[in-house]
DNA sequence: TATTTGCTGTGAAAATTTTCACAATGTTAT
DNA sequence: ATAACATTGTGAAAATTTTCACAGCAAATA
């Protein structure tokens, strides 16, 4: 078997998230069908997807609703909390503040940083807030291994060395930038330009379309 | 051949993104290498991808960019201007906002909707913001294809379903909800949680790394 | 108890996506 | 001229991802 493939790994994020809020108090078990349908894949893809992580369902119960969360948990939740570092609190970095804290009971955005004085030491939406400068120093003291980036682009790269220098190997980069990190560091991009225009290829009157993403 | 792959589009817009921002005016013609280090990927991915643009480089000087922007735009751009509709005047739905108006010469968000009488019948970020209740009179009215959803995941099913009543094929959603649409429209998830818990995961001391996404 | 039912887990097939590898081609250097 | 070179476009191979299809099983039914 060896590695479980990016995808998967979305779709078991995806899965366990689907289970969380589905009110699951009437059934403790769900069948491959049923978790196809809610998150928009075939039955065989949940049943391959869920190979992976070790569980095993019953034919007659299928899977234990509970216990497969847990099992998607074990192998993707980190081992302890984790604390997450922001860089940039305009209008998305305290949107994304705003909504994320308190969402989850591992991860916390724990230190958010900006140019703007305005804007620094002091403490939004729980966060504590430092200048630039520190981040490196401070996520370094701190262990913190993830970032998200929410700097306009011409401070994507500068951001993003500091976030390596300061030992982080995943970063969440809202920013419109390709970035360049060090292999090891895993970057996500979440542009929303090219996001609403790939929506609107596929909003067209063209002859392709597909149905579910994200 | 037949259709172009949900993938391949991706990359294209990518591309198109990359060339805009690059200041080519040292340079007019670009090598199949130089995008692909850019983007990430490899030079016959590159050069795979831009076969199906139908725009052909030369060995010599590799692909002119400003014809290879219009390429791309011509099989990736709508044929005229596309209005937006955006549903969620909240920090998000303002942010993007703030963030997509005048970025694209073709696209921009023209109506905005919320609940909250306190955010509609006013101009912001120079968008006119309506009542929901009007949405799909509003839309269908001006032909609205897209629409990007901002609300909190309680009222995501009623937006959803107000848009695709008024006429929406596309849609770009934020809330953290798997929204149950005909099979026609296409719907673009972009959740925050499960990002950062991908990102997480692949921040973690574990073996499995990649590289680049979104 | 025996039979039917509808599911899981999975090997194998199919489909899709990516990479390889090389002929063709235009450019530059000699 | 001619040779040397670097790159494109693409058929074919490789890798990856998804789907099929069915044995095996536990519960429900008769
Ligand atoms: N992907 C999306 O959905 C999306 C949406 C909107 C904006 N964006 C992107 O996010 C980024 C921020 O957008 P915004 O709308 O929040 O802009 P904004 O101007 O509201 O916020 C940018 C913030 O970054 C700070 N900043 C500037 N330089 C910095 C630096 N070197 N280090 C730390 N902080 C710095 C600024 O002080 C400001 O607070 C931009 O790159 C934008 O392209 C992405
Ligand atoms: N994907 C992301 O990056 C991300 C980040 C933050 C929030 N979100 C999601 O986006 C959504 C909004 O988040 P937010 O932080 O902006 O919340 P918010 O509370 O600031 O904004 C929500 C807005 O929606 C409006 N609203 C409520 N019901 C409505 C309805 N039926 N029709 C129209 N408008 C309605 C409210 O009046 C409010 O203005 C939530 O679902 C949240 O989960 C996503």
């Amino acid at each position: 078997m060896s590695l479980i493939s990016e995808k998967t790994i979305e779709r078991l994020i995806l899965y366990r998230g689907l289970l969380l809020q589905a009110n699951h108090e009437s059934e403790s078990g769900i069948y491959s069908h049923q978790l196809g349908r809610m998150a928009g894949f075939t039955p065989a893809q949940v049943r391959r997807d869920l190979m992976q992580v070790g569980y095993t369902g019953s034919p007659a119960r299928g899977y234990d609703i509970a216990k497969l969360i847990q099992s998607i948990s074990a192998l993707v939740d980190p081992a302890e909390k984790r604390e997450i570092a922001l860089a940039g609190i305009g209008s998305i970095g305290r949107a994304i503040l705003a909504y994320f804290q308190g969402r989850s009971s591992l991860l916390e955005i724990t230190a958010a940083f900006d140019t703007d004085p305005e804007k620094t030491d002091r403490v939004i939406h729980g966060c504590r807030c430092y200048p630039v400068d520190r981040l490196s120093e401070i996520i370094l003291a701190r262990g913190i291994r993830t970032g998200i980036l929410c700097v306009p682009s011409g401070a994507a790269q500068s951001v993003t060395d500091a976030f390596v220098a300061g030992g982080v190997r995943g970063i969440l980069n809202y920013a419109p930038t390709r970035l360049i990190v060090p292999p090891d560091v895993y970057v996500e991009n979440r542009d929303m330009i090219m996001a609403v225009e790939k929506v609107v290829y596929f909003s067209g009157p063209r002859t392709g379309q597909r149905k579910e993403t994200g």
